[in-house]
DNA sequence: AACTAATCGAGACGGTACGTCCCGTCTTAGA
DNA sequence: TCTAAGACGGGACGTACCGTCTCGATTAGTT
């Protein structure tokens, strides 16, 4: 979906860089203001002053769209924040992640992943794209932690980010709660109270 | 489909209760198969054996539909499951929990919350009539727990409850992992060692 | 296309003659004043207050719905004037066609039999419809002239009325002439001149 | 529309004369078998081996396209043919124009009228370029037999040339009946029994 | 031989209309 | 009075074609 690096530009090709620019912004723009639903293609191709093929030229529908615009947004700040110790850094994280969701990107996020609900292709895209990357990055900082031992080493990673990643997930779409700093303090400090190895953990709370 | 004896029918109420079954059960039935936007009202009132005003005269539109749906469905079997030890039966519940998931359920599931991402009044239905009532039955088995002296008083049940839920949650959603017996069992341990009082917690472990 | 007697009204059928009206009506004012091609469905529809779907519904495409507009137009008219003597009967068809031709009728038509000249269906259509009961109502015209004597019953019937009519419908069509009276009467005179029975023929000419 | 002599041929000129023979031919093909409509400029583009700018460079729409490949193609064949006496010219003008009509010509010559019925500046076109000629060819024939003695002095030319062309673009584009030899035949005795000097008409009957 | 300027094939582009689909409401005849 | 059937107004969809614009490659006359 458009991850060619396109150095020699064939014909055939969509030309301008410019028409990708406006109709990601426009999306952006449209559906984080109005919402994935209530904005048609019409009117993205209309906010973007671009004609509609040229729209369906790039993606296949609004879905695939937005997926990029969400990625487009956020891509550069995708860096997972620095410190010195892997546990302060996947704390730094969670407090990205979050706020990332009460942004723009929460709405696209919400969004994505209610479509996927109904569109396997989509679906396969968001985890592939999206979650993935995100899960990569966690699992790395989490062995690494075990590495620093901050985390006892029988940890399964897997289900670990899901305790992390799955409570956050849960109060953006569902809103039985709100996703603020008390809350990722309190995910924070009982996550390592499972998980914190007996010598480390004292070092390692906030 | 009309084999009800409703005998005394006086005119001016609505006829049949058996329309009523039949549409729930069509629903159920076309949406836990093809999928929620698959599924068109007229595709559901023919499958019912009725016409589209019977439908919208008792919901308002397909998502208020197939939460009856999904309520009837499963509103027996909502129980909590019986066990000497609060925290015996909050691992049945999750057991309970996860079985739903894999059957129609969790597809009515999935597509209610990715409605309700785009449809306010759903998403506070969806919170009240089926989040809150579960979420609820959890609280109270955990704050029983801690009665029982098996969880540390100074847990927070809200952020307690959202580790146990939002995971699972997660995977249905997402795709990132299978809600099955080993991450259940994976899931409960990693919490009860976050949250179990230092006494209890070895006479729980399952 | 639209044929039937239709009384009993079963169900599935159009319900609301009402909008049968409002949409050809619709038609006859935006297409004669603004021509065929220049008038979308969308703005039709529009026009009668309709959804697309309304219009759909009971025509396949716009040159169905122009061709039973024009039909509904001239349908009352279409009764041959009456006068003792068939030739007579037939100058004031003459006249009667022409008048038509200079309203909206014409504009009709030309669009019609343009589009039908790419379209096979409605090319039928349009002969059988339009042309070939004129024709017939002419034909029957000059078949009574030879009764009463004032037409060779050697005439050729067919191209007779080629012969009158051509030469109208290649001025509506080319526009290398107007059609006035003047060319009506010239029309007319040599149609005579070549057609008329030697005894008959000096009390026929007007 | 592509009358200049072009000698000198400078740089920033049409390159190759060969592009516009093939548009040409590619557009006799196409359209004469598929039709007007059904052919876009793409796939004339295409079917020439040439870019769609390439085409618009020369003409400023498809059809003014047609228009100068209709004239390609029976340009050659314009030639009156020659005879002795003016009606003998007249009659196999009819043969050759009937001829016409029957082989690709008679397609494009339909599309190009339906055409012009939403085209005022094509219906001028196809009026002065391929109307007028042939009319005033025509004329001057019949003024030609006029002064031979065979036609009446009192004649009127156009109406009379409306006479002989109406019937026959009548049945072109109606499709009323064929255009065939019988057709011409009986068109032609019924327009000298109209038209005939007295004395020259016993001569003439072919 | 190198330069240069317009044309070339290919096709992307903004725009307009098409004909289909579904939603939630309204209408009809019949039970 | 309510029902089954489905027509209705509205609006989004994704496609096709128009006539214009852009791209890098080509080519033919000039230097």
């Amino acid at each position: 979906m458009d991850t060619s690096p396109n150095p020699p530009l064939k014909p055939g090709r969509p030309r301008s860089e410019a028409a990708r620019h406006a109709i990601l912004r426009a999306t952006l723009d449209l559906v984080s203001e109005k919402g994935f639903r209530a904005i048609s293609m019409d009117q993205i191709a209309a906010g973007a002053g671009v004609g509609k093929m040229t729209v369906y030229r790039r993606w296949p529908n609004k879905a695939a769209l937005v997926m990029d615009a969400l990625l487009q947004l956020i891509g550069p700040e995708t860096a997972f924040p620095a410190a010195e110790r892997a546990l302060h850094r996947l704390r730094a994280q969670l407090e990205l992640q979050a706020r990332f969701f009460l942004g723009p990107s929460g709405t696209l996020v919400r969004s994505l992943l209610a479509e996927a609900q109904s569109d396997e292709e989509l679906a396969q895209a968001f985890l592939a794209r999206w979650i993935a990357p995100r899960r990569a990055g966690v699992i790395a900082i989490l062995r690494q932690a075990v590495v620093e031992g901050d985390l006892r080493p029988e940890i399964d990673l897997e289900v670990a980010t899901d305790q992390l990643y799955g409570p956050i997930y849960y109060r953006l779409l569902i809103g039985s709660g709100v996703i603020d700093g008390a809350f990722l303090e309190a995910l924070y400090r009982q996550f390592l109270q499972g998980h914190a190895s007996v010598v480390g953990s004292h070092k390692i709370g906030r």
